[in-house]
DNA sequence: TATGAATGAGACTTCATTCAT
DNA sequence: GATGAATGAAGTCTCATTCAT
């Protein structure tokens, strides 16, 4: 994926720096119009750096995907250890979509690896196999308040709420004030609670 | 009796064949990746008669969403003048979501207008025109159900329906079996109908 | 040159057509940015009527430079007989540049024509051929005010003298007003007389 | 020592190849007829080269009219201080119809630019103004020669001057021996002294 | 290692010419 | 004959990738 992992600090730091403005340029402008000088452009590098640190275009893109992939790792972990979450499924639920709410909202390269919609079939891929994992934590979240029900059921219910909170956010990211996106959140936690909330009640009572 | 000669009747029918041809081309590869040279291959022509009917790449797409545009409005006109409309809300939503559905998954180029996630502006304000087309009509069909409640609030609703249901008929759409895509079909009514459900209730009641 | 001979009077008529509006559109645009349709177009045909007078662009030039060769040709007969000729020198000079003049600022054709500077060899070698013609006819002219100078003395001083009048009246054609136009027409009438005097002094005194 | 470092040098280089290039084949071709590939072909590089210095195949023109502008500007400041300038006006003249002359004869984009005779109004203008230039000075030359002549007669006197110099030089530039060539050019010198010299005379005497 | 000029495949678009109606 | 839609070669320009400095 990477040619080389830079052992200097300095290089570190210009791979972040070209990875953060291919994030905000795939973001803008998708990954066809988006340009390698583009990208070298706004990380004040040369085409001939990127290439240093990417074999091509498309390892650019992977290595976002990776990063986002692990970002959405480590927001998972933490939501899988919070002490609140166990006060109830309701909570949880607040909680897991806030959490998501504010990384989806802050990076507009998470929205453009995932959103899909890319030309290329690999770019795709990247984006499924992104949304895959975070549909599979998400229905490993909710076994706790899904007792009994299997695993398929499971993730089918998760792909529903994930592909749900995803495109919605999607919305809420479009609304030209905050507190317009703030309004469109509050209906996305409507919307999911009260899919799940007939579930969870027959999971009970099971 | 014929109002067109048979040399114009021709004409439509090659230029049926490019548009039918496009849609899948962009459907499947995007905007960008889809070249004037592919489309008149896949139709069957040359590049010159793309160009006789359409005077640039970006006209296709727009041909396109203009008649997505046309069948989407005859689509919501034959629901709101549908009998069995009046029944219930769940019937109607029964009907409306059966009805989006089959358009959905049948053509793959009112997925690829819609989706969006294309790269010039142009191309995203068609998607997003048609989006806004399809809200504006389920707002209005919502109507009779949501008595009593604003415009505003209807619009705000319609959108979460409406893009929920199309996040999912995608979801739908990749689905490798029938009855696969059918199930979700049965999970995007369920979630819509629980969403519904309260505000339908609290409408009645004021 | 020509593809076949409009028998009927329709048919040469349109051709007509189409050669005047060639050398409009030739005059203005040049022959590389003129159409064949819109030389239809202009000339109120259709391009395949124009395919059926001339085999190709480059033949509808052709016929152009024929035509003006034949004008050329008349207007030199009707030079070497008008009866003023005799009277002087000067005057025939007068008589001679004037009616150029005429012809020249008469037809942008005639000057798109001569004027070279065209794409294709063919084109040029077309032009060449009239300048040509017009030299050799005017080193005729010249023959009685010249006694003694032999032929090839003669075409030298008649190249300069077409060469010459033709730039000048070049730069007639682009002067806003008539008045400026006939200005410069005079300059040419002097420049054209001094060069000569001498020369025919000197030829007389042999 | 050296102002440019060597990359920049060989790619000043590079450019005047594609310059040079260009100059011989708008020269022989004209614009529309000259393609980018083969101005790239002739210059030894590849057509995205080109691209690198030109933006596209009008400013590869347009820079051969700057480069032949600067190089007429210095012809002119050349015979404006030459000592034998001062001598007379014959020797004057003598003098800028040889160094135009050579200057004409021996660089075909020179020709070329002036020539006209290109498709797009652009190119035209290049030329309309490279012929201006030339006028002004020509005028401003004559001067000393023409005291008391308004400014007015002295542009139209130059413009018959250098109208009647190119077009002659074109025919010059057209003789196959260098003899041939030079025999035209003494026809020059002498069409021009001739066409002058009354002028000059009045002028002295008022 | 960093730079950015050089390369050339490939995309869009035009238009001379052909041909079915 | 007349028409104008169909064809496809060819031209302009872009940009991912390579490579000399």
């Amino acid at each position: 994926m990477q040619r080389r992992s830079p052992v200097q600090a300095r290089s570190r730091e210009r791979m972040e720096r070209i990875l953060d403005e291919a994030a905000t340029l795939f973001a803008g402008a998708g990954f066809d119009a988006t340009t390698i000088e583009a990208i070298a452009a706004a990380a004040q590098t040369s085409v001939g750096s990127v290439y240093q640190f990417f074999p091509n275009k498309q390892a650019v893109f992977d290595a976002l995907a990776t990063r986002y992939a692990a970002q959405v790792e480590a927001l998972f972990a933490a939501l899988a250890t919070s002490p609140a979450r166990a006060a109830s499924w309701s909570t949880a639920i607040d909680l897991a979509i806030g959490a998501f709410a504010t990384f989806h909202r802050g990076d507009p390269g998470f929205r453009a690896v995932w959103l899909g919609g890319h030309t290329s079939q690999r770019v795709r891929d990247e984006g499924v196999a992104l949304g895959r994992r975070i549909t599979d934590h998400t229905a490993r979240l909710m076994k706790p308040f899904l007792p009994g029900v299997p695993l398929a059921r499971r993730r089918v219910v998760a792909t529903v709420v994930v592909e749900t909170v995803n495109a919605l956010l999607m919305v809420a990211a479009q609304q030209p004030t905050a507190s317009g996106g703030d309004r469109v959140v509050d209906e996305i936690t409507a919307i999911v609670k009260r899919y799940l909330a007939p579930l969870v009640r027959e999971a009970r009572r099971a």
